[in-house]
DNA sequence: TTGAAAGCGCTAACAT
DNA sequence: ATGTTAGCGCTTTCAA
């Protein structure tokens, strides 16, 4: 087993005090430039790394940041969250920190383990992702005024907080004025139940992309639970009734992967575009919103660096654009799309 | 801003000395009932927590378990490691421990991870997951007897440590099995390319469930990567010789919804099975094999504390069956299945 | 610029 | 059964 190294080791090795490596470490400036290259090299060569356990017991600091794993439900739009904490994971590292996990069931039970985790742990910043109407988890940080990032805006009162959020709007908006500009007349919108801010937000840039257009949208919004087979029941419907919509922006890739077994089903042609750009998305062909997450995550990190570091702006919340990818549903798939997706 | 609360604040509250809270903590039945209750009271009253870092000083332990999380890739079935990140959180929590996340492109990133982490956040064990012939994960940290677990057998040298895993070659074997019942006569299996140790495995089960029928597999075992579109291509030419397969066993939901949709694509019926359960299983109505990965993460969790606590005995690395989620998925979708999904 | 001393909160060993 | 002492590895005064 290999000997602990401490500082004093490295001191010890570099001939130099405890005190100076200390200084090279925290603050390289304040040594003298041969001093620091001779404690560099011992640190080197003995391989040693700061205790985060000591460091913390003085500083104060454990640089960990605490978030959530949410149990990924429906499944299809969870790989969304995943791929946020993955690169929520890469840009903590890289700017030092680590990314400590925990589950709760809701906002209460989150809000005990912030209460458990700020006694033990003592994590130097939350990240929240999933902000909703009415969400008491925020509240609870703000007043104790612990420092968070949510990736998800405030939905009721604005601004109490940082946040980084994807424009939700934008992405729907631009999904329609790619189905209008390929002809589309009829264009439907498949959300969900009025009354969450993401979904809302969602239904509001189809809208505006409607109206822009001169369209009617009177009888083409329709909801429906966040599950294939309830998007797959509501289109199937409606694309029995008239006048049937010739394509459909959805909320979300379940949603669209509904809709669009809906209409192989019947063997009625829909045009579909979804949101996230899940691998599902990916896997059938299907257009879709790309949220840029790794950007996302970066920019968290980035707010609570700053906010840690006391450079907190109160107006650093960033809202990113989304992006559409494009690709060929029509059904029965064309020739063309087949052979796109040979190697 | 509330007042720290520390293992003095109990006692002076409890009127006890710090050491008889420190004991009430850690060993319980040393403290005669009264006094201990006492302690209990205060730490309840105050909301009082052990610090982790002072107690990481004396103790050398951190009660953090670090696990990689990794860049979903196709993603269909990345969401099996994500849920059973989900489970291991959970579980691990539910023992007193945390899970520490980090990132690696590579095996060699990974060690180099480890170093870096032993060396600061001195994580008590490790859990890694995606184990592969020639892993020199597990040699470096058995090298070291650093305590860890692995979800995925150990596909080289057997039992170098101790390790969590799901019968992959029963999943494929029971998924043929039901379609011998069902009556189907050539079944093919659709696997990766061999070398892969899970891949091999699923590949045996079915091999074993043909024999034991008294089928013959030759020219029946195919392989492509795991992505969806390759399975699509492949399956696609499949379908347009002679014999053509009446069903095919899938080593992954990527693969069976590759297969499944050239299948559509050319109107050509084919029963399919897919391997993880995954939500696009769910969604598209295929039949799958699903690992109990909540069960697969408490294993993990049961197994390092028990390491951990010095019971660690040698051969209690775990192997857990999988089960088959039946769906229909013939084509097109029959009545009946129709139905069965709407509300 | 470098060194010496103190103490963060906890627990293991020992003493009462 | 309870209290006292010491020290884990580090950084922050303060002094040299």
């Amino acid at each position: 087993m290999a000997k602990k190294v401490t500082i004093a080791t490295v001191a010890k090795y570099a001939g130099v005090s405890r005190q100076t490596v200390s200084n090279v470490l925290n603050s390289p400036e304040v040594v003298r430039e041969e001093t620091r290259r001779k404690v560099y090299e011992a640190v080197e060569a003995l391989g040693y790394r700061v205790s985060q356990a000591a460091r913390q017991m003085r500083t104060g600091r454990s640089r960990l940041i605490a978030t959530r794993i949410e149990s990924t439900g429906d499944g299809i739009n969870g790989s969304v969250l995943d791929r946020f904490l993955h690169a929520l994971t890469e840009s903590a590292a890289q700017n030092g920190y680590r990314v400590l996990l925990y589950t709760a069931a809701d906002d209460d039970a989150e809000i005990a383990t912030y209460e458990d985790l700020l006694g033990t742990y003592k994590p130097d910043a939350f990240v929240l992702a999933s902000t909703h109407h009415r969400d008491t988890r925020t509240t609870w940080l703000a007043e104790r005024r612990l420092p968070f990032v949510t990736f998800g805006r405030p939905w009721d009162a604005p601004d109490r907080h940082l946040w980084v959020d994807v424009d939700g709007a934008a992405g729907t908006e631009a999904a329609t004025r790619h189905l209008l500009e390929a002809g589309h007349e009829r264009i439907g919108f498949l959300g969900w139940p009025a009354g969450s801010g993401v979904g809302d937000d969602r239904r509001q840039g189809w809208l505006r992309a409607m109206a822009a257009a001169g369209q009617d949208p009177t009888g083409l919004d329709h909801a429906c639970p966040d599950e294939v087979p309830a998007a797959e029941a509501v289109v199937g419907e409606l694309l029995g009734r008239d006048p049937v919509p010739t394509a459909l922006v959805c909320a979300s890739d379940s949603l669209a992967l509904g809709a669009l077994q809906a209409s192989r089903a019947l063997g009625r042609p829909l045009a579909v575009t979804g949101f996230d750009d899940t691998p599902v998305a990916r896997a059938i062909g299907l257009t879709s919103v790309s949220q840029p997450l790794e950007e996302a995550a970066a920019r968290c990190v980035r707010l609570l660096t700053r906010l840690l570091d006391g450079e907190a702006e109160a107006k650093e919340s960033v809202l990113l654009r989304p992006s559409l990818v494009v690709r060929d549903t029509t059904y029965p798939p064309s020739e063309q799309s087949r052979s796109g997706h040979s190697p």
